[in-house]
RNA sequence: UGGGGUGUGGCCAAGCGGUAAGGCACGGGACUUUGACUCCCGCAUGCGUAGGUUCAAAUCCUGCCACCCCAGCCA
């Protein structure tokens, strides 16, 4: 087999003979804690987890890390289901929750009193970070740390019950208050928490550490790779000390790679919710959010995001990939499914002087050049027609071969026109554009064999539909936002994130749309449906992401 | 000499001692009834750096440098 990544590469040790791992089955697990929305660096952790247990013909849980009850919600815990399924993974039976162990956990805590690696301690959060000693300098043994096993478990035992305050005592491990390792220092492993538990509601009022919970939910879910984000390197001496000490009935291994960050795009978890509660954003699915609400409402599919996941690799290497890649991968799977639509979204009437007013004519359009077999469709086409203001300019400028006077260009699937002018109003602003048809070139080919450059899109203004069109932009124009911790990073929002056009016009075909799904607007973008605001007799489309430009790119600066 | 990691082109990333894959971005060209798509071409005498071993080093060894993570009763 094929390693794709060093995480790959390990396991394929592990099952080699010998190996760790040797005649068993990959087995790996997602385990979000039910404190907020996943976004798009947990869909890398996703597809590395789903896709490295199907690749090795193993299986993946989901589970829930719900042990800090202070922090998690139930709602929560269906926007990820919902997100993962949506994503494409399966879970099957194989739904967890962290909170359905404490019971073991509770019991593999007394074992740990027994052999002496573990005690009860009184110290105040305070002491124990004051006696913790720094980074550089070990640190001082709790005053407790040789309380005898039954005492401790005595203790355990009433704080389990309820006899004490919130705070007033913990259970910590006993290993080494001099290791460089600060998780090795005596780490906690049971706190007191009076808060309401979404599941346990108040059956507890102790509750485990990740450290010491973590350890234990993999081995009793006979998890063989636990796959996580290079902060808990350090704790893996601690994942290991806890598995090696409990009667674990499983050995599971710990293997860290890179999470994932995006250029112009914050991730934390803080930041995310702070554009949200402070309005700068339309909640936690504002197409312009890495959320997978967000790009989900912005219009990326699944495909596009797991291809996404696959292709950026995996590694140690503290990486930030270009959001440029990421809408690379959304148009190269709209490219192949989007049915192509004519949509003029900042409209200016073009008139065809030499057209009968009362004539009107239909043509027939590819759905999508991509896919023939995806068939045609009808638009009508009349003397007024809406065209895109910036195909149309008064003076011809280097390189720009659309409609300016004296120019022919095509009409998409109709006709060949020749620019005549433009009339103003009094302010100089353009209010419509003229030109002149030739007859003899229906469909868009000249009689004479004549080449055409420009061909631009067009929608009937006898025939179509308002829509309000929204388009998107990186919300941070800093590729890098996110860098200076204490910089204010919504200072650098991009103002333009976000361009409404309210009177955008649309081929005829999209009336009464509420599918879900994309439409490529022609030489403009991809473009879906708000599922929030969108309705049948008000179409909202969101601009996923516009198509290449090398016109636009070629006149920036 | 706290501990743990990482350094390959602008951004990801292969490479596992035999003489620098691929993708994105970028630049050029062809094609084009989407300035899209597609297709060509270009883009690291170089792999943080300095030495060493070897016929041969991004790959092995040593020193140095840079950056990231760790002192929650968060995960």
């Amino acid at each position: 087999m094929e390693a794709a990544n060093f995480i790959h590469d390990e396991i394929i040790k592990d099952l080699a003979p010998g190996g760790r791992f040797e005649g068993k089955k990959v087995h790996t697990r997602f385990p979000p804690e039910p404190n907020g929305y996943l976004h798009i660096g947990h869909a890398k952790a996703i597809v590395i987890n789903f896709s490295t247990a199907e690749k090795f013909g193993g299986q993946c849980n989901l589970r829930m890390d719900d042990t800090n009850p202070s922090k998690e919600e139930v709602e929560y815990v269906d926007s990820i289901k919902q997100d993962i399924h949506w994503l494409g993974y399966d879970w099957e039976d194989r739904f967890y929750f962290a909170s359905d162990y404490f019971p073991q956990m509770f019991e593999y805590a007394c074992q740990l009193i027994r052999k002496g690696k573990a005690y009860i301690c009184e110290l105040t959060a305070e002491q124990i970070r004051q006696t913790r000693g720094t980074l550089k300098t070990p640190g001082k043994p709790s005053p407790y740390r040789d309380r005898p096993a039954d005492e401790s478990l005595d203790l355990f035992n009433r704080m389990k019950d309820g006899e004490f305050k919130d705070g007033q005592m913990t259970l910590r491990a006993r290993i080494d208050m001099s290791s460089g390792n600060m998780n090795m220092r005596d780490p906690v492993l049971y706190r007191i928490s009076r808060s309401h538990h979404h599941r346990t509601g108040d059956t507890w009022c102790i509750y485990p550490m990740y450290d010491f919970a973590h350890p234990i939910e993999d081995a009793l879910e006979s998890i063989t790779h636990s796959l996580c984000s290079l902060e808990f390197e350090d704790h893996r001496p601690l994942y290991d000390w806890v598995i090696d000490h409990i009667d674990s009935p499983a050995r599971p291994r710990q293997i860290e790679f890179a999470r994932l960050n995006l250029t112009h795009a914050v991730m934390s978890k803080r930041k995310v919710r702070q554009l949200v509660e402070d309005n700068w954003v339309d909640g936690w699915d504002d197409p312009r959010l890495p959320t997978l609400s967000g790009l989900r409402r912005r219009g990326y599919t699944p495909e596009s995001i797991r291809n996404f996941c696959e292709r950026i690799g995996v590694s140690k290497v503290y990486s930030t990939v270009d959001y440029a890649f990421l809408e690379h991968c959304l148009r190269e799977d709209l490219n192949k499914k989007a049915p192509r639509v004519m949509a003029v979204v900042n409209p200016v009437r073009l008139v065809i002087d030499n057209y009968p007013e009362n004539r009107s004519e239909t043509f027939e359009v590819e759905n999508n050049p991509e896919r023939p077999e995806d068939g045609k469709r009808e638009v009508t086409f009349s003397r007024e027609l809406w065209i895109e203001a910036d195909d149309f300019r008064e003076e011809k400028i280097k390189g720009y071969f659309r409609l300016f006077p004296g120019h022919e260009v095509r009409l998409k699937t109709a006709y060949i026109i020749r620019c005549t002018g433009c009339d103003k109003d009094e302010q100089g602003n353009i209010t419509a554009v003229h030109a002149t048809y030739d007859p003899d070139s229906r469909g868009g080919n000249a009689a004479d064999g004549r080449k055409i450059k420009g061909t631009i899109h067009w929608v009937d203004t006898n025939n179509c539909l308002d829509a309000e069109v929204r388009l998107y932009d990186n919300l941070f124009k800093d590729a890098d936002p996110d860098t200076e911790e204490q910089r204010d990073y919504m200072e650098r929002i991009n103002q333009d994130s976000l361009v409404v056009r309210r009177h955008s016009k649309v081929e005829i075909s999209l009336s009464g749309t509420s599918a879900p799904g994309s439409y490529q607007f022609l030489r403009l973008g991809y473009f879906c449906l708000d599922k929030n605001d969108s309705k049948p007799d008000r179409l909202v489309f969101n601009r996923s992401v516009s198509l290449r430009d090398s016109w636009k790119k070629r006149n920036k600066t």
